[in-house]
DNA sequence: ATTAAACAACTACAATTGTAGTTTTTATAA
DNA sequence: TTATAAAAACTACAATTGTAGTTGTTTAAT
């Protein structure tokens, strides 16, 4: 199981929001211009073969929905590319997004706060 | 100017790394399996094509150098991915980093200062 | 000089991804 | 009931990506 392209990934975080839905469904939330609806159709079917969807049958078409969870994906792929940009301290990617004005102080106050209260 | 393959990437890493780099080098930074060194070059010959590497002229051969840094990429490419996975706010992507153990509390607060030194 | 080996440009091809035409099925309107 | 239209499965093809053979050039060892 590889990672996503870009168009796959589109996909998925519609799904990924919809918990369940045909072809139709995820088309009308693609962003503009919308691809045909055949060409999401085919990608579908893809990501299902390829195990990141999974499909009910519902007469003669399918419901999808995902097979593998956002954050399961962003486990298994999106950490390893942040650790491959970043180096292996994901320290490195917080305080990017901070110099970046990405995360603002306060938000990372808050997490700290969050964290802290957690394990009490 | 689109985002870069897995594999595209990791060469990218190394360009990256090393700053400027013939192909061998690359090669050789590479993990195991690495590929066939002629791939390598067609790689990256095309991420020049794309604009992604540069090249001086060296006898017979090219010199690599990268046209793009870590952090535009990052910027033009990693922040939206995030942003689809995560939502617009990056507080979702330091808390999620943070819940799954991979930033630990001392680090975040070591961020916190040095933010809070920087705007003195 | 002659040969051997390494490097990588050039070239070719297979696999994957992005796209959409054609056909089939189902629902709805005349 | 039979058009008609919509959805999407099936199919086909083009572009991109991953791979490596072939060839030319340079270096080093006989």
């Amino acid at each position: 199981m590889k990672r996503l392209s870009e168009k796959e990934e589109t996909i998925m975080q519609v799904v990924w929001r919809l918990k369940k839905a045909f072809v139709k469904e995820v088309r009308d939330e693609l962003p503009d211009p919308k691809p045909h609806i055949n060409t999401v159709a085919t990608m579908m079917r893809r990501l299902a073969d390829k195990g990141f969807l999974k499909f009910e049958d519902f007469g003669s078409t399918y419901r999808y929905a995902a097979a593998v969870s956002k954050m399961e994906y962003t486990r298994k792929f999106v950490r390893p590319l942040l650790a491959g940009l970043f180096g292996d301290s994901m320290k490195n990617v917080v305080s990017f997004f901070a110099e970046e004005q990405e995360v603002s102080l306060d938000e990372l106050k808050e997490i700290v706060k969050m964290i802290e209260d957690k394990d009490k």
